[in-house]
DNA sequence: AGTCTATGATTGATCGGCTG
DNA sequence: ACAGCCGATCAATCATAGAC
């Protein structure tokens, strides 16, 4: 009755049905935020997902209340008294009011529905 | 290393799946994108409301399906097909590349 | 009651586009 | 030229709900 849609499977096998499309085959490059620990000795130069400790976070947030943008200067400081990147500290800003543009959006939405809903 | 725990335990606990109708509708629009399974702002906001969820939560929800589709492809298979079946709105001829026109609603 | 898998949410970091 | 920002997304991980 129906046959699958594979329009073309030029010169792959195609194992079943489905092909792979584009979005499938996205990769996304390692991160950089690596301190460099010099590439020579086992494993790779670390290039993982930061941790931030509790401690870094509760000082990131607590700057964060008292002004959503970072200047240069506040930038470096903060980076240096937490011990991290001057990236790492602007991609945390950066992150952070992204989701709190988030939570706003989040925090309205709910109360217009409500009003429409009365 | 459990005192640093505490710091979430907070939105992430007490999940709750999705509806059916919610997975449903997810579904159906994912299986019939699969050439290109990113739905528009607009698009998400109608998924949102025809599965009684919000903006985000389909965000959220297209963003594992993706990664975890292509993470597994043939673990989707048969999910695929039937919702394949389902619907067939979409445009599946973009065997090479070279595509970028996608407009869902918007003539 | 566990153990394993499916799944929603969180988040550091990347990608492409726009801007001062 | 160019760095910072935005918006969207990726990718790894967390924690829980559900299957067995």
């Amino acid at each position: 009755l129906n046959e699958d849609k594979d329009p073309a499977c030029p010169s792959e096998p195609c194992p079943n049905a489905t092909q792979t499309f584009d979005w499938m085959k996205v990769k996304r490059n390692p991160p950089k935020t690596a301190k460099v620990s010099e590439y020579g000795l086992l494993g790779q130069p670390n290039t993982i997902r930061t941790n931030f400790t509790t401690k870094q976070l509760t000082e990131l947030e607590k700057e964060f209340h008292f002004n959503k943008y970072l200047t240069r200067a506040r930038r470096v400081e903060i980076a240096a008294t937490l011990e991290l990147n001057e990236t790492q500290v602007k991609l945390w800003f950066q992150n952070r009011r992204m989701k709190q543009k988030k939570r706003e959006k989040e925090g309205l939405a709910p109360a217009a529905a409500s009003r429409s809903a009365k | 290393v459990m005192i640093l725990r505490s710091r979430f335990l907070d939105a992430r606990r007490k999940r709750r799946n999705f509806s059916k109708q919610a997975t449903e509708v997810l579904n159906e629009y994912f299986y019939s994108h699969l050439s290109n399974p990113y739905p528009s702002e607009e698009a998400k906001e109608e998924l949102a409301k025809k599965g009684g969820i919000t903006v985000s939560q389909v965000s959220n929800w297209f963003g594992n399906k993706r990664i975890r589709y292509k993470k597994n492809m043939g673990k989707f298979q048969e999910e695929a097909n039937i919702y394949a079946a389902k619907t067939a709105v979409d445009a599946t001829n973009v065997v090479a590349q070279g595509n970028q026109a996608n407009s869902p609603s918007t003539p």
